[in-house]
DNA sequence: CCCCTCTTCTGGATCGATCAAGAAGAAAGT
DNA sequence: ACTTTCTTCTTGATCGATCCAGAAGAGGGG
């Protein structure tokens, strides 16, 4: 009865830790008896329950360690999140801040814990993932890496990535960003637009801002960047227009400023694009920027269309004509395919997109 | 060479893992050796190092199991953060957004991964915080509540709460809300205003919307709300005015619409106020949209002051007159307390603020 | 009275690693 | 040649829980 710790608040942090034993000790019972009191309350008298949980909260234990029992249990309780670049970017862009709210409603529903893994570099990148103690992984990179899909293949856990190639052994979660981009564009020429320019996510995610790489695309097996791109291209040649009459910057960092500049330069061109297909609503937001510089007037002088249906997109002057894809949707069902894996062979999930036609675009200026 | 288990990705997941063991039973060496070819190079030799690792691969191991680990070395590698709302809802609140992403920045320097647990109702919060493996806690709690403290408090890690009262045994970081709400108030009372209407965030976070409930404020030890709400009277009270020129609604949920429709409320009454106090930017931009309904000019009719200082505030217009609080900072500043605890007596932090003038106050309408 | 079931509780084995201490052999100093 | 040091590797103990099989006692039915 006087086994009772010293252990007020934080004192000095270095004494031992009350275990299952010492408490199971202090109330004269088995281990196997304070561990049922606290999970499985039917496999020991109320009474003695009531007790053993008093005497704990005496003690100062808090209850089984974490730790250990996840190493008896084999379970975590939590599924981990990748980011391909660095973590603060991931709450900074709208879209990886939909998408982890996505996931953090299906962690809620499930009663899981969301942990989201730091990137240090590439090596680091190996470690983290080795070493999260996760029932499972979501890689979300904007830029497909092997070194990451790799370290998650390894884990041999229930994984799921977003836009990466459905060769990888693992499910994955997309949208068909190739017939998105295509409806983007044809809803531009259908209005009468022959010459555009494209702002372009950075293909390989190095910083680069400057002309579209094309001719190193062709070694990519898949990117949200490439892909779109391909689709601009299909809507022009499907309207029997060439592809000189795209003229695409790369923009590093999905940043508004940098998109400003890009599409600055794109109107800078003489003849002057009469619209602007953007891959994100943040490269759109740019242009907008960039027109309000150039004194040009959107949608009268200049159409704009955008990618993601992000909430700046209807809340910002004039509001974006963009493709919609279901943000958090793409977290949720990543998340529900780790927490309720597919027997057998990895699942490739296609989620919808839609063009939102808002007051960006209009007919073009030179069209008859 | 033969006890090659078969592994290919995710066959069927029922298999027993590869463990260390069973790696160096395969290497011919003992388990010690095993794990200092991960962990501790320097410990053998390269070409020994070099088999091992190859070995590892060639069976599938991943490396040292997490969870087996963590148990061993008692460090986690990760911390955690709770908050007092539901889970999305921290993904949906720009402060709370820009205050993760100070702490992930944090965690990423320390190569540390980020713990969010969910929030499933008032007895499983403490269930989670009890099972979760982290080194240490931050407590992100819109609204005070002692289960979470308490929970978090027993668990004996170090730990941080913001906004909670200094009476808790941790560390706290939190601003000056009174006397940064007294400047955004004097700061209107400059410009000549006298009537004023405030948009309070909830006092309780119980979904209730309606006038501000003053009486049950008292019992508050410390919310943001009530502090803010402290502030604005103080200015009102060193100018001589009467509180009765406070009219104040409580919004639920920190929305712009639920904002929009109060705020409407507050500008039916006459005399009208000239100005607008609101309690974050979300809520004054919901106040911006209620004067769009009205046909209230900002600033000449009508002068709205926020506080936050989110990013919206000066993409908005008129841009926002705000009260600019340090948000990523704040998520740092809490995260590196949890690294590195103070030794000692708990710390407490207060954050500066700064009260940001731009287009949404102007001198009041009927001021000589 | 005996057997069976049900409830309540217990002890040993185990999860998969790391740590502390020490053994074996090579290299070096005296 | 003998001790010392350094490198390289190994064994036994341990982290703190949960699981499995079974024991002790209570209650019920034949």
């Amino acid at each position: 009865m006087e086994t009772r710790v010293g252990q007020d608040g934080q004192s000095d942090g270095s004494q031992r830790a009350v275990t299952l034993l010492d408490l199971a000790r202090a109330a004269g019972v088995s281990r196997t008896t304070a561990s049922n009191a606290f999970n499985r309350p039917d496999q020991l008298s109320p009474k003695l329950r009531a007790r053993v949980l008093e005497i704990a909260d005496k003690m100062g234990y808090a209850g089984p360690n974490p730790m250990a029992r996840m190493l008896r249990t084999g379970r975590a309780g939590s599924i981990g999140v990748v980011f391909g670049k660095s973590l603060t970017y991931g709450f900074t862009d709208p879209t990886s801040i939909a998408f982890l709210k996505g996931v953090a409603s299906v962690c809620e529903k499930e009663g899981a814990s969301l942990l989201i893994l730091p990137e240090t570099g590439e090596a680091e990148v190996g470690n983290a993932i080795q070493g999260a103690a996760v029932d499972g992984f979501i890689v979300y990179c904007m830029h497909y890496l092997t070194v990451v899909n790799d370290a998650v293949a390894a884990r041999q856990l229930p994984s799921v990535a977003v836009s990466a190639p459905e060769t990888m052994p693992m499910s994955t979660i997309d949208i068909d960003d190739r017939s998105a981009a295509r409806e983007a564009a044809a809803h531009l020429i259908g209005l009468g637009h022959r010459r555009f320019g494209v702002l372009a996510l950075d293909v390989f995610g190095d910083g680069y801002d400057g002309p579209l790489r094309i001719d190193q695309m062709a070694d990519l097996e898949c990117t949200p960047s490439v892909d779109r791109f391909r689709g601009y291209r299909d809507a022009l040649g499907a309207a029997g227009l060439e592809d000189a009459q795209l003229r695409a910057f790369e923009v590093s960092g999905n940043s508004e400023d940098n998109a400003r500049k890009a599409a600055v330069k794109l109107l800078g061109q003489k003849p002057r694009p009469t619209a602007i297909l953007a891959m994100s609503d943040r490269l759109a937001v740019g242009a907008l920027l960039a027109a309000t510089d150039l004194g040009l007037d959107v949608p009268g002088d200049l159409s704009v269309v955008g990618f993601d249906d992000i909430p700046l997109a209807k809340a910002v002057t004039p509001a974006l004509t963009t493709i919609h894809q279901p943000l958090e949707e793409k977290g949720a069902a990543a998340a529900r395919l780790v927490f309720h894996p597919p027997k057998g062979r990895p699942r490739h999930v296609v989620l919808p997109t839609e063009l939102v036609v808002r007051n960006s675009t209009g007919l073009a200026p030179d069209a008859g």
